[in-house]
DNA sequence: TAAAAATACTCCATAGGTATTTTAT
DNA sequence: ATAAAATACCTATGGAGTATTTTTA
């Protein structure tokens, strides 16, 4: 048995697929074939179910893919510190499904703090099962506690209106007024269009939203001209309005959205990662 | 890299000797040598000061022999568990520094009990760093409590001195009284000197203890003769007294030893340790 | 001068490749 | 007919050996 047998089996196993895997693994189908045959016949027991074309991991190859996991972690885990406390590298990757209207500014001003470490910049969603990155930038609408997490950012939402809707002549907007105004929301994977979504649900009533936007920009510009309402941020969003057609009010009720800057428990935390953390904390300290 | 230079390192680390550690792995010098070599450079950092002739862990080496043990120990505890699940094996090490009068009996019952099980029987310290057995079994002066631990046994300690011994008068002994006695006792790596030692030590005084033996028969001979005075536990001793000439008195001041059952918290819980835990707190309760 | 580790070299076991066959959709 | 996995066979890297040298207590 081999280091490589248990790196083989482990992506095998994730993906189900011999030649996907081998693959990824950069070698040849036959060969990974071989080494999980291999690798059953060590241990003793089948790990898989072949069924049909196709292998499927069975109950003892999913006992052992755990382990496995964590062995495997365990030897990343300590090749990072290592190399981490003897300087070798300066590198960090991020993950960014938050607060991406920053990242310009944050990517330039951490290169200029820290020009020796390198940056590695994704969109990898968080509290995955096997995270890669090690650090994730994304927002809640709910607060997160925990070992890993720092909160940044906590921003009340307030609801944007054209100056011309009849409801800017309250100076405070419960949800139950918004019953039929269209909302411009965010995509429906993005956090902004939950917290919509739940405010209204809340109040007794489904948001009627029929269009969905992937940028502020376009929203501003769509309220501006009355096309509907929409939530926003207070300090990510209303800062940078600039368009006096309209208009934002509180809302009745609290409604607050996260920013979250949560660590890789599975990684080393590195020099670069606290360099990465530190800079973050400040930048959303001093926005 | 490969789990052979793993399994290596973590041999010569420990042992901070080549030789030796060749030895133990069944494999040449210059061999090892060089797998030490070659994993360093993998690594990237030196893992070994080399001091004259011999080696010495550095600290990049502490830190990564505390990661790779525990991975080498999380595979074998994935490949122990699987083996287990599919009935592979049914083996069980037992390690017995306490109670050892029982050993035969123990390892008959369990053996005519569950004759498809392999039983080993070793007399490994607990409570070591590295844990080899799957079991322990061992006595201590103070309860002890824990998520692998089972306590099987409480047992009161007499005093046990020869009919001859004017003390005899006496309902009840209070330790002071012993001051002048000559104690026999177990060799002092065992836990009943320690006993004994304590006990004293609390009344104020240090026990005049010439003699020490390795088992209980030596002790009840001389006893007889009134060559001194012992701690007689009151379930696993006094029961095999078989001499008129002995006298039993009971202490003023509570003096207990326990029994203890620890389980390996490296190992899986195998089929095969809890047979033989259920074995044993089945043999101490009806004893 | 001895004991430990490192180096030099030789050998073969095996990880990995390509070509092909088997199996099931 | 095609996609997936298994098998057959070949190649070459590197792990393990023996013999020897270097180092230092």
């Amino acid at each position: 048995m081999n280091l490589l047998h248990l790196k083989y089996f482990k992506t095998a196993a994730e993906l189900e697929h011999i030649t996907k895997a081998a693959d990824k693994l950069f070698i040849s189908q036959p060969s990974l074939s071989k080494s999980l045959h291999q690798f059953e016949e060590e241990v003793g027991v089948p790990l898989f179910d072949r069924e049909g074309k196709g292998i499927r991991l069975n109950q003892n190859g999913k006992i052992l893919l755990e382990h496995i996991t964590k062995a495997l972690d365990e030897i990343d885990y300590g090749l990072a510190e290592i190399k981490d406390k003897n300087h070798q590298y300066r590198e960090v990757s991020l993950s960014v499904t938050a607060a991406t209207q920053f990242l310009p500014e944050i990517i330039l001003g951490f290169q200029s703090a820290y020009p020796d470490t390198e940056m590695y910049i994704n969109q990898d969603k968080p509290n995955t099962k096997e995270p890669k990155s090690d650090l994730y930038l994304y927002s809640s609408n709910m607060p997160v506690e925990g070992e890993n997490i720092t909160p940044l950012l906590v921003e009340e939402c307030y609801i944007g209106m054209s100056v011309n809707n009849p409801l800017t002549s309250y100076d405070v907007i419960s949800p139950s007024m918004l019953k039929d105004e269209h909302f411009l929301t965010m995509q429906n994977h993005l956090p902004l269009y939950k917290l919509t979504y739940e405010l209204c649900e809340n109040s007794g009533f489904t948001p009627i939203s029929h269009l969905q936007f992937d940028n502020r920009e376009t929203i501003f510009a769509l309220i501006s001209t009355g096309m509907g309402v929409a939530l926003i941020p207070s300090k990510t969003w209303a800062p940078y309005i600039n368009d006096e057609n309209i208009c934002l009010k509180p809302l009745s009720v609290s409604c607050e959205r996260y920013i979250i800057l949560q660590a890789n428990s599975k990684h080393y935390f590195s020099e670069s990662m606290r360099q990465m953390s530190n800079y973050l904390i400040n930048f959303f300290k001093n926005l």
